[in-house]
DNA sequence: GCTTTCTGGTGATTCCCGTCACATTCCGGG
DNA sequence: CCCGGAATGTGACGGGAATCACCAGAAAGC
């Protein structure tokens, strides 16, 4: 059992599923020191935001515990979300490296607790480990494709329901028991949010629900969500 | 005048217009030297295909002359076109650099040169030369803002004639003379073509263009496009 | 020259989904 | 425990765009 606060990057390292795939983990004992020493914790409560769209880039976030919601907002107020991102995932690392301002707004859904590295420090951070560099190339890299991957979602998906479909089976876990077993998975989104996902509407997300019960290929207890085939969603998006 | 063969990366910098934008323009002379030994120079026919989608990278190519279309389909046969590549583009950064597949396919709509630079020749490069690696994350960093804007494009525009209108200032000349002037601009697509930009049909593009005439946003001479007011156009993105 | 293919224009029809409206359920706080 | 706001379910309606169909020019090929 791990005390809730004074977490630190190490012991969350320690304690992380997929530690080699995140960008501060894996690190040699000095550059974990040093990072250490320039990260400030701290914990936020649900809805708070760690920055805001258009704003210049102040430095990353790390999260350790809870869930972000990452959007982008058109001038007429409709709202994209774009990720929802998870402890272990590096936030604002593009505006932070570019220095370009914040392209998105991360606002907490789950409340829980991250690192902050300022930006100049973090710089510096960057030139004096070039260990790190590389990782944090990679991982821009990623964000890159995740990026692209998202555009033939939205360009190449026409119909809601089968945008709805691959947002499903982007939830199934990453280690899928069996080919076509059922899973189960907490859901913690709204409607509202989930239509800003996939650009639809309240309205219709919740008939999708309904029409995916029907279908057999969804059941709802609480706030559990149970997928019951993997191939018939992937048969629906095609 | 210049010669249109036997043109390398250092003539075409000498006469390209934004030099300073451009991956591989003022570099210092040995660098120069070098990326002329390593890279081969081609010229490539109208619809001739740099590369493909999915296949593993085998270099970058550096456009000197000609268009080219880069696209991604999905497995139904739907495409979408995310951009028309100018001469000083570098296609093909991200996938060689991380050794991804190419995400897009690239085929030439107008003819033109290009030089291949392999991968192997070009990793050995940029260890060689800091200074150029350098360039190329902030080229990585500049494709992935690019590449939100699309989303923010797909994902935040409903309407058609939103999207069109808001292609049609992008292809607004860098350089809008006055605040309100026309526009004068060479059209090589063809209505299918920005049909699979903006994610419609051919008929609703060929529509978009009567209603845009109608309402005096638009002028067709040929092949030449009039644009008549950037305002006009503003107001339709809203 | 002619034919064939590609491109662009336009009508008719269908239908999906956004919008509005309202009822219902859920949930947290006083 | 009840109350109020948020979240959800559902019907009715209408419009905009996809689809289908066909034709007219333009360009390209033989």
């Amino acid at each position: 059992m791990r005390a809730p606060y004074g977490l630190n990057i190490l012991d969350n390292c320690l304690t992380c599923p997929v530690r080699e795939e995140h960008l501060f983990c894996n690190l040699s004992v000095p550059a974990l020191q040093r990072l250490n020493e320039i990260k400030s914790t701290a914990v936020y409560p649900k809805s708070a935001v760690l920055f805001i769209e258009g704003q210049q880039p102040r430095g990353v976030f790390v999260l350790c515990t809870g869930k972000v919601k990452l959007s982008t907002s058109s001038s007429e107020g409709k709202t994209l979300i774009t990720k929802i991102s998870e402890p272990g995932d590096v936030l604002g690392l593009n505006a932070t490296i570019s220095n370009h301002p914040y392209e998105v707004t991360a606002e907490m859904i789950e409340p829980g607790q991250a690192n902050f590295i300022p930006r100049d420090a973090l710089l510096r951070f960057l030139r004096e480990y070039g260990e790190v560099a590389l990782r944090v190339a990679e991982q821009l890299s990623r964000n890159y494709y995740t990026a692209y991957e998202e555009i033939r979602t939205l360009g190449l998906t026409s119909s809601p329901s089968e945008k709805f479909a691959k947002l499903l089976l982007s939830w199934y876990p990453e280690k899928a028991q069996g080919a076509n077993g059922q899973a189960q998975i907490k859901m913690t989104l709204t409607h509202e949010e989930i239509a800003e996902m996939i650009g639809t509407t309240r309205e219709t997300v919740s008939r999708l629900f309904s029409d995916f019960k029907k279908k057999q290929l969804l059941q709802v207890k609480g706030s559990t969500l149970v997928l019951r085939s993997r191939p018939a969603l992937e048969k629906m998006v095609h």
